[in-house]
DNA sequence: GTTAGCATGTAAGGAGTTACATGATTTT
DNA sequence: AAAATCATGTAACTCCTTACATGCTAAC
């Protein structure tokens, strides 16, 4: 049960969530999340294999439409259970460069406070490295080339700006659960102000 | 000769071309050189000892020194002449996303030419996926939900100005070429006006 | 009727991680 | 002397890619 899911087993799922698919095109729709090169057969077909397996989806052959075979992939009961399970979960691998992405872009089935941690938790590795780049910038002043510098120079505006990014969104989203509350205890209840903006685990 | 090389056996000659080090701190300013999360020492220790067997560095044990062991690596002639080699190379694996920082890092000994060629191969791999999200952005409209498009708004403004990035760096590297060319040709060759007077640097 | 492109799959291997194992040195 | 940290190393495993292999359909 909810055995691990690897990022790529999680950006299936909810492909497959939104419509079925044939692998063929799964394959352009995941890369065009991103603007991420294509991902391989190699390890597309290997991964529906799996979660057929499982039981998570479907594979079905429609009959006589022409055009070889072209294997339909559906999410069964099984399946959207699954994802929603991973879905819920917000450990160290949803904000780990190569999965946050996808957790990101599956947002619209995942629960707001889920949402929020896994963007602080994005923001909070980020900080981590920025200030890694700060300090080997402070103190590798001396012995640092012009193009390292640059390098490190970049990198850092560009984790800045990032964070800033993900700064708002989280922003957007406690306001949006605010007014959420609000609604949902009593239309005249004048906000409490009191949110005490906590630091973030490590 | 001149075995393949992965990202980071060119990542541990680069280091090592600075100065001859163990193990233990060259892990500390691979990770620092990028806000990169620490290398593991199941990747750098069996690349260092596959370095060591191909002659390309020494690994000294200096005595009596206390420490334990803390074993010196060094390039040797041979590795230097295949550091030399790997960075003369400018093949597609250079602007690979995770190559291309450990070369832009290294081009303090890269040869300007191969510098231009490396930055521009990193742009046009740029564009292509700026294209593509831009693409996937007008193709989606309807059936896109508001995190997937702010996923790929973000992801296209990120990539839009790297590219810009690059493209000043570019220009910087051909000035310098230029008027290294003028240098070596005729010293009272008045400039000729042509430079495309780039964006304002930094 | 042969080439080009769609569609599915398998086998081998590369590159790196985690977890484990060991030992020396410094700190408490 | 116990604990933390420095330092090196190995084994198993994950995830993905490349290269290969197949067959169907559409176009020339």
């Amino acid at each position: 049960m909810t055995r691990r899911g690897s990022a790529l087993e999680l950006a299936v799922l909810g492909m497959l969530a939104d419509a079925p698919m044939h692998g063929y095109e799964l394959r352009k729709r995941l890369s065009e999340l991103q603007g991420r090169r294509l991902l391989s057969f190699g390890s597309l077909y290997p991964c529906l294999k799996a979660l057929v397996k499982a039981g998570h989806v479907t594979a079905e052959t429609p009959a006589g439409t022409g055009r070889r075979a072209r294997i339909v992939y559906q999410l069964t009961a099984s399946g959207k259970e699954h994802l929603a399970d991973l879905l819920g979960s917000a450990d160290a691998t949803a904000w780990n460069d190569d999965t946050f992405d996808i957790r990101f872009a599956l947002f619209a089935r995942t629960a707001s406070p889920t949402r929020v941690r896994i963007l602080e938790g994005r923001r909070s590795r980020l900080e981590e490295r920025a200030l890694n780049l700060r300090t080997a910038t402070a103190r590798g002043i001396q012995r640092m080339d012009d193009y390292t510098s640059e390098l490190q120079r970049h990198g850092l505006e560009s984790t800045e700006r990032e964070i800033s990014w993900l700064t708002d969104l989280i922003d957007k989203e406690r306001l949006a659960q605010q007014s959420e509350r609000e609604q949902a205890a009593a239309p005249t209840d004048p906000p409490s102000t009191s949110a005490p903006s906590s630091e973030n685990e490590s």
